[in-house]
DNA sequence: GCAGCTATTATTCAAGCGTATAATAATACG
DNA sequence: CGTATTATTATACGCTTGAATAATAGCTGC
């Protein structure tokens, strides 16, 4: 009776291999169905190995969670260029894939309904959505100034607070029904309606 | 050893309390919370009537979703009155209690995470999008009609899309961080969001 | 090339899961 | 008031779960 041979990995790279398989099953299976020995599987390794790395399997997921909110944070937060340009961009990326498709909402919902339950992810959530929409306000503080409109602290904090809620609403529109959309017209009518909210063009949509 | 004593219940009456428990126990305990057992407790029977009532859990769960449906939809879609009032008050009420509560995004979250794994689940879900967008759309083709506005089905369309997206995603905003915004916030953002949208007053929000 | 360290596998365990079945209490009806 | 019906309880079953433990294979440094 012999052993599977296995291949030893390092530390950070075998954790994040852990993190990604606990993903995949999340979205694929849901929650519940991402058990330790699916997960496993998925990554290639025993069961056992789990525990070697994370206190617990809720420990695992509340740090698969993490990256989930920086892959749905990060490419937005990098725009460059220009206020128009960065608005514009931040728009379009968050509107087209890999931040829109159907495995991000599945995962992003997975852990919303787990919020009022674990005061971990709670926490994890509250710092991911502030982050985003700060980062959001600075970013239309600069637009309405290169444009010669009133920026004050308070207008900046109500056209984020909109403008946050119109992307993630076509968001979640298109991740879970994007055939019922026409290629690109949730970013042209996000164009638009971030263009009537702020009574501004924002440049072409370069179509 | 004798038995528990019980209440024999009208079978309508008792299903109808069995989803409710269903939902009380994902909502607080999420989706692999929700054990019959649970659910059970919460509905002050016991696990086996559960089977009595229902092919099995999954159906029950369903079920529960369908409820979920239907109160999310149903204040939003028996608004009354001339366009004009009926669009304040579908804003209104989509972003007001009872729909806009945690518990609700809770359950909303926990379904959708379920989207992508449960065809039955899928099929329920878009049934209930699309009724909503589209008496969403014709609510502002009336709207637009009564304003002296081009009204095109392709026009309506795009509002319909994006005040949606603009809806739900405030919904989903004050749901998870109610305390974020201050009483009243996010309705008044919503209304002048419409109105810049829709270029259009829709009249006094009577604050 | 061997000794020691540890990442990994293999196995086991108790608890909890959804479900099936049998006993029984509550009701309806003649 | 007695009897049939069935909604409900009680209990048991097989399976899966997250976790603990022991054995071992793969590296690293000497």
């Amino acid at each position: 009776m012999n052993r599977r041979s296995f291949h030893r990995a390092p530390e950070g790279e075998r954790r994040q291999e852990l993190i990604e398989a606990t993903l995949d099953c999340i979205s694929e299976f849901g929650l519940k169905g991402a058990t330790v020995r699916q997960i496993a599987i998925r990554a290639g390794v025993t069961a056992g190995l789990v525990r070697h790395y994370f206190e617990s399997k809720d420990q695992m997921v509340a740090e698969a969670y993490r990256a989930v909110i920086a892959s749905l944070t990060e490419k937005a937060s990098q725009v460059e260029g220009d206020p128009e340009t960065r608005l514009r961009d931040f728009i379009a990326i968050n509107l087209t894939e890999p931040v829109a498709d159907s495995r991000s909402i599945s995962l992003w919902a997975a852990f919303i309904s787990q919020v009022r339950v674990d005061p971990v992810l709670s926490e994890i959530h509250r710092e991911g959505y502030l982050a985003f929409r700060n980062s959001l306000q600075d970013l239309l503080a600069d637009f309405l100034a290169a444009k010669g409109k009133p920026a004050d602290a308070e207008t900046c904090r109500a056209f984020a607070i909109a403008i946050n809620g119109l992307v993630d609403g076509l968001w979640v529109e298109g991740c879970l029904a994007g055939d019922l959309f026409r290629e690109g017209e949730l970013v042209a009518i996000a164009m638009s309606s971030v263009e009537a909210l702020l009574g501004t063009s924002i440049g072409n949509t370069k179509q």
